[in-house]
DNA sequence: AACGGGTTTGAGAACGTTCTCATCTATTTG
DNA sequence: CAAATAGATGAGAACGTTCTCAAACCCGTT
């Protein structure tokens, strides 16, 4: 049992009560806003719980009530800029409608993600928002989903789930990106999916055939409006230019290095998100190689420091917080009102032009040498 | 009640033991993993509460065993990267300790923070991290810690508080910046604090008498480093130079503007955090400027951006995961442990140099009209 | 066969609220 | 003046776990 440094043991209603001289259910009125009770006898009551430095239960409250004005979010990793904006976005729109953020992070890995929901749905959360880290596996995200919690999914589309998605339209996304440098003159476009090494087949079949039903469906939807791009062009898919070395910055420079290493290196590179196309910049400076001389960029979310890079990156940019924020929103919604449809929100996205993308330098001849 | 799809109400312990046929003492004996039990009773339990969907009420379960295994968090914007890294520190280490982690934005807003520590108590949080917004009023702190509450403080200290404090040494990291600047030649180095325009009286001061005692420790510690580096090389201290103008980007790239429009405008300057000196590069850019050529600078925390910014800035790194870490450690241990003594945990800084900083320019010349 | 010690089990209290329902008072209405 | 109505209050159940304590059981020993 608690106590505090005097070895009081922490005040409870009954003790409020008492000290007022009601019973507690008077107390709990007068404290808990519910009820009617007498100005005077309220006045009586918070005296003595201010007296006593009271402090509701809210664990018994929940217990009660059935609600813990709580909702869980499930990201991969809160230190990339793009799940902090969307936090930002859910927590914001949560806290005004006075609910409290509890926040797992997954790293991508389906076991973490697993995990976390069962212990947030143990915690009684009022709902979730999860970005989930793989769609082959969603039986917890079914399971949550089927017990009738409130579940909005965050960025990426699952399959066979009705549940509430916010997002963009990320074929179009990547599409427009890969048709800009392609009408800058690149033929040789490379793609830096930040995927994980186990998408690798899948992305390596020839011309990038099917990959829209690939599983991490923000990368597969991504890369086949890159591979249309490049047939509505009439340009060859190479898988060679198609990177899946992981989400990390490093990994995005060792994977740039490998492209610029090529027999025919890219003179364009599209980059799945803002940390990726941070790890290209890094690597073309190791080289002493210089954008959009020797490399064109586009990176996926308009970073703060997009604006500072030299040269300023060219981005698609997505509204991310208003992601995070429309998702909290129906969270809520479904929350409150009946079991309605599951609906599908699509957010527009913009190419931004900056200065990273340029007309290709003279091909067929390796960068390194230059 | 909850209810699923199918209107059963969700299962409860009672439910499982009936269906298992043995006491509810039983069952949560087999399922909790304390006490002991028959294996094959075990079995049978674990068969039942599987096939009721059984999902264990952790409300119930911190109400009796008075522990949610939940630490809350509360900082000043997670959209900042420097919070959101020391969250990942905080996270990490709670989550293999067997901790989720409520988060609360402050906004560096008091009344916010005083919320939010109210209703983090009222859920019955094990333990708090809190990066205090103002120093000056403590109150809603002191009142955790006298409740018994286990509290750490984040990168920021507070007067006459006996909480433990994790953080870096702000006035030896700011006056090595500031030793830096004057060692490349310059004489007339800005400081952006970032600070809230309520502070400007406590900086404005001549020669910032006083400075370190000020409100929002950290601002006021770095000015007194600051300060003690010009005076410590003959240098005078010149309130025009100190700008306590916000802590957004557009804030520090307004302050910007306005130092390189004085009659004698500043050849250094040092920003007190690193979307400060994001601002400062995105002004000199608008201004069509060039860094270290027409103003040196040096940021606080290395960014993600840092190397990939032209030029690469010049900074003071601290170790901001390490200090989310070792913030939850304290954290951890006071809980677990008694009440010992208040520590204050200090984490070592450096100065990483990159291009950023040079020798000044021809002074008294407007840059403006270079 | 009785005993002793350990394991396994069950009944019921406890946690600190809110909720239900009945009672009591004051006030208005017919 | 009786009756109806609304407001204020209290007693006790309810929420779903874990904890306490006593009883039942098992197995080997005397």
């Amino acid at each position: 049992m608690p106590r505090t440094a005097e070895g009081r043991s922490t005040p409870t209603l009954p003790d409020v009560a008492r000290a007022a001289g009601v019973s507690t259910a008077t107390a709990a009125r007068a404290l808990g806003g519910y009820g009617s009770v007498r100005p005077e006898t309220r006045r009586k009551v918070q005296a003595a719980a201010a007296d006593l430095g009271y402090r509701a239960n809210g664990l018994a409250r929940s217990l009660i009530t059935g609600s813990t004005d709580t909702i869980g979010v499930v990201l991969a990793d809160i230190e990339n800029s793009f799940f902090a904006r969307a936090l930002r976005g859910i927590a914001d729109t949560a806290h005004a409608a006075g609910f409290e953020v509890v926040l797992v992070n997954s790293d991508e890995d389906l076991d973490n993600e697993r995990n976390a929901v069962r212990v947030l749905t143990e915690k009684r959360v009022d709902g979730l928002v999860v970005c989930p880290a793989d769609a082959r596996d969603i039986s917890h995200l079914r399971t949550v989903h089927d017990a009738g919690i409130p579940l909005v999914l965050l960025d990426r589309r699952v399959p066979r789930l009705a549940a509430d998605v916010v997002g963009i339209d990320n074929h179009a996304a990547a599409q427009e990106a890969t048709a800009h440098l392609i009408a800058a003159g690149h033929t040789r476009v490379a793609l830096l999916t930040g995927g994980d090494p186990s998408l690798a087949a899948a992305l390596q079949v020839p011309d990038l055939v099917g990959v829209e039903r690939l599983a991490a469906t923000t990368v597969g939807t991504r890369a086949a409006g890159y591979r249309d791009a490049l047939l509505a062009a009439g340009l060859p898919v190479d898988p060679v230019l198609v990177s899946v070395e992981g989400f990390h910055r490093a990994d995005a420079a060792a994977a740039t290095h490998r492209l610029l290493g090529l027999p025919e290196p890219p003179t364009a590179i599209l980059a799945l998100d803002s940390l990726l196309a941070l790890g290209v910049l890094q690597a073309l400076r190791e080289r002493g190689l210089t954008c959009p001389d020797d490399l064109s960029v586009i990176g996926f979310d308009d970073a703060e420091w997009a604006l500072v890079s030299s040269p300023p990156l060219t981005v698609v940019a997505q509204p991310v917080y208003e992601i995070g924020a429309e998702a909290c929103r129906l969270l809520l919604r479904r929350m409150h009102g009946g079991a309605h449809r599951a609906v599908r929100k699509v957010l527009p996205t913009s190419l931004i032009v900056r200065g990273s993308v340029g007309a290709p330098a003279r091909t067929r001849r390796s960068p390194a040498s230059g």
